[in-house]
DNA sequence: CAAACCAATCTGGTTAACCAATTTAATGAA
DNA sequence: TTCATTAAATTGGTTAACCAGATTGGTTTG
């Protein structure tokens, strides 16, 4: 991934900027799947950008599977008609910053189903790994220290006993945002932070069972302050 | 974005030796959150690779949110714990291709869930959006052409109302490689997508209605057929 | 002695030159 | 005319040079 998705500074605006205009010119040309785009020189003086600019903005749309870039070749348009591109291109261009409360609210949902599939599939190594980050985290909080981190791993651990990549990736993007949003806005406490021992080995119980359904009953009830607190967020 | 998040060509094997060597550099000199890496030139050469490859690790880490570069200052360690740090790096160097089923699986999820927020949330405009959505599906299947491209669009309309930037980022990230494998594996046919308009309907009377119970049941009817499709895959 | 100033240096970012693989057009033989 | 061959031009990718701003250390000044 090279890819920043988000814009923050006034580099993304001339981004977006840049792909607006490739969208324009597959239009205007009416570029179908497969179809070549003129190189990144010429869309760089045609747009009176530079190549690099090009480049990223190409990247971008890399990322999400509308382009596709061939070494010494050229770029082409991806297995996608020019109605589907069109929307997605309008999507992403109109893509905004994720609010803390959209991503609590993702990560919940996430969650509760990383703990299902990891309560079905998960191997013993996995589970061992598992009871590891478990033990790591309330050997911390019972000797008092700050154990944001080893709450975050083992709930990463869990995701990746999940077997599904793609959720685990997902977790994997979402997660530093979290917990920088959670030291900022001091969501965690210390006697919180002890009642979560019980409500890990809980969890860590359920999935050791293999009991999706109890395993996802406690982590909705890990999540039930987690939860109060995002739908109690000013919109 | 400006990220190729997953490992294709030999070029991202040296990307995660980067990656590592980077963890183990933080792990030696004991780097706390803040605390500055050695330059861009000075890692290239310590490592013996290009600059470039040190620059696309850097920010692939920035993507997850570990490091963060500041202009004509440096690249400092995000506000992480180096015990986050560690566990989230091994999971980012571990990160695998996702397979078709696991999209198939994380989009199932994603979308019952979308559909929920979009009846609870959906402003009038957005309604708008997705019914027009609808009536570009319908009318290209009424017409007996194909309408893959017009189906996608009223499932990310439904996203796009959701008001969950994150859960709609998500959905636009997996959707391309879903549409390529469906049309791979000719899983969308001629007779199915005529019973995909009552069903794409009924979800979205249930949105019209704001009525997120039955809008999620309509929603499972409709994804039925691909549930078990997704689940017949070999692993 | 301390604070303010300044220039040399170092930083990530940007631009331009370069590279190898590929494509295209030209050439010539059949 | 047709097809194989080959050289020139084009391509995305890579490397090296360059840039403006930030940092730093020393010097000067109050």
């Amino acid at each position: 991934m090279k890819t920043e998705i988000l814009p923050k500074n006034e580099n993304d605006a001339i981004q977006k900027e840049i792909i607006s205009k490739i969208r324009d010119y597959i239009n205007y040309k009416n570029l179908e799947p497969g179809d070549k785009l003129p190189s990144e020189r010429k869309l760089s003086e045609n747009f009176e950008v530079s190549r690099s600019n090009v480049r990223e903005a190409i990247q971008t749309l890399e990322f999400y599977g509308l382009l596709k870039s061939k070494p010494q070749s050229g770029t082409f348009v991806a297995d996608i008609g020019s109605v589907a591109l069109n929307g997605m291109i309008t999507d992403i261009l109109r893509l905004e910053n994720p609010d803390f409360k959209s991503l609590v609210e993702t990560r919940i949902l996430l969650e509760l189903k990383t703990v299902r599939l990891a309560a079905l599939r998960r191997t013993k190594e996995e589970l061992k790994e598992i009871e590891e980050a478990l033990e790591a985290y309330s050997a911390k909080v019972m000797n008092g220290e700050d154990a944001v981190q080893e709450d975050l791993l083992f709930h990463l651990a869990i995701a990746k006993a999940s077997g599904n990549s793609t959720i685990n990736t997902f977790m994997l993007t979402i997660t530093p945002e979290i917990i920088t949003n959670f030291t900022k806005y001091h969501v965690c406490d210390k006697n919180i932070a002890f009642i979560g021992i019980q409500e890990h080995r809980d969890i860590y119980e359920a999935i050791k069972n293999q009991d999706p359904q109890l395993a996802k009953e406690k982590m909705k009830v890990h999540f039930k302050m987690l939860y109060q607190y995002c739908y109690n967020i000013k919109d």
